[in-house]
DNA sequence: AAGTGGTCTAGACCACCCG
DNA sequence: GGGTGGTCTAGACCACTTT
């Protein structure tokens, strides 16, 4: 097992890396955090399931508890994982969160639960294309490498609300069906969890005020002329890797993107 | 000076108010953050200036150095105060703030940097008068409550692109001009601190698409059919106080709102 | 050299959860 | 009662900034 400080009695050492040199300074705990991160990635421990308890992973890197807890201090800030008092950390999920459809601000404008009765999803169709220039660069794929594009519409009390146009790599999402993504309760992303094995930890959305192509206008059942909220979001998992490019528009009758702002 | 620990050799009781009673239980450094929070609003230090060094507040507060650590670090995360290694403890201001504009999401689609030549003010009026039901329900007013009222537009590289309509409590704003508001340099923000004592905290905003009336179609001189970001924020001092509403439309044809998920 | 924030440790005890 | 995260302390040393 890597151990990391060299020499236990003069603690607080400026670095020590794991037989790969640590070039620039790092304190320690980020060091472990990182050693953290990696065993997250590699899937050591799976979403939903319980990390090793913060006197385990001390020995284990030999350092101190408050060490190791300030390591995971920032994977929760982050939302990596998730702390609960008594019981142990836990790799956090898109299933079974407090807070579902972490990634979705719209609200409805009355009610302060976004709950209010599940959105409707409906699948218009999911098939394996080329990706065009835009949707490689955003995924950092290469242009005509092939990726999974599906459209969907979510509907609120019956009213569709959202047009959703997504594009994922076809490599990690190899066999993805219109039915799989229909059929599936919960978030999206905990069915990428699952199925796939790719989580999504968080992402940049970059939003505008457009009109509606006549296709578009159709499918939500709006005026041509109704304003609507573009909202192209990157998600990403573990190191900055974009696994998701979605392109969604968003009527905001009776909703509205909620932000804050601190 | 009132100290907070009733026995120096039981360290970590469970609470210990300062006088009057902590009903329910609350750890330590929450109540040396609540402390400081209060010097803070009560304007004991000013924004820009440092305020005392975590020895200091230790010994002010009878607790080690580590529990008024834990409690700046909150502060800091909530971007009250700011930390520089060496130097000191900040409080923070919208002024001298390397993200300058801390509250505005707008960018230019193109070139990462949202400076590339501040924005130009053009104040297009500013007045007293009595708040309406729903901007003093925003602000936390009643009905008919004097509120200061103003209307500027900001351009980027002379393209008009920010419609703003903000809303002030008439109290705590008395005396605020248009020539004030058209001619500080830097954030707005800033001058509400400096004029006013007046310090924004955080925000809320809820973003929407929507077309412009004739008047502001004008104002911003697009087409009436142009779609538009409106954008409604709530910005607050200490202690959760709405002190400012603000309806802003953005012309997203060069720049849009952007967003971090985590 | 002195002062400030930043890191690290070791040990104690508290609050919460479960068997 | 035993395990887990959460709080608190005291003391040491590191990194950065200023005098």
């Amino acid at each position: 097992m890597s151990s990391i400080p060299l020499n236990a009695d003069n603690p607080a050492q400026p670095a020590a890396g794991t037989g790969a040199a640590t070039p620039a300074f790092s304190p320690l705990y980020q060091q472990i955090k990182g050693l953290i991160l990696q065993s997250l990635q590699q899937g050591e421990w799976k979403p939903g399931e319980a990390i090793p308890s913060e006197m385990e992973l001390a020995a284990r890197f030999r350092v101190s508890q408050g060490t190791v807890r300030k390591a995971i201090d920032e994977l929760a800030a982050e939302n990596l994982v998730m702390r609960r008092q008594g019981k142990g950390t836990f790799v956090a999920t898109h299933a079974e969160q407090h807070v579902q459809y972490r990634f979705l601000k719209l609200m409805p404008d009355t009610g302060d639960a976004r709950g209010e009765g599940r959105a409707q999803r409906q699948v218009i169709d999911c098939k394996r294309v080329r990706a065009t220039a835009d949707v490689a660069r955003a995924l950092a794929l290469r242009s005509a490498d092939p990726v999974i594009q599906a459209r969907r519409v979510l509907s609120f009390v019956g009213v569709p609300t959202i047009l959703e146009d997504i594009w994922l790599p076809g490599q990690a999402f190899k066999g993805l069906t219109a039915d799989q993504l229909a059929s599936y309760q919960g978030p999206t992303y905990a069915m990428f969890e699952i199925d796939f094995g790719v989580r999504m930890v968080r992402a940049e959305e970059k939003i505008r005020a457009v009109l509606p192509d006549p296709e578009q206008a159709a499918v939500l059942k709006v005026a041509p002329g109704t304003p609507l909220l573009s909202v192209e979001r990157i998600a990403y998992t573990y190191n900055d890797v974009p696994m998701e490019l979605r392109r969604g528009l968003y009527l905001t009758d009776t909703h509205h993107y909620r932000n804050e702002l601190s």
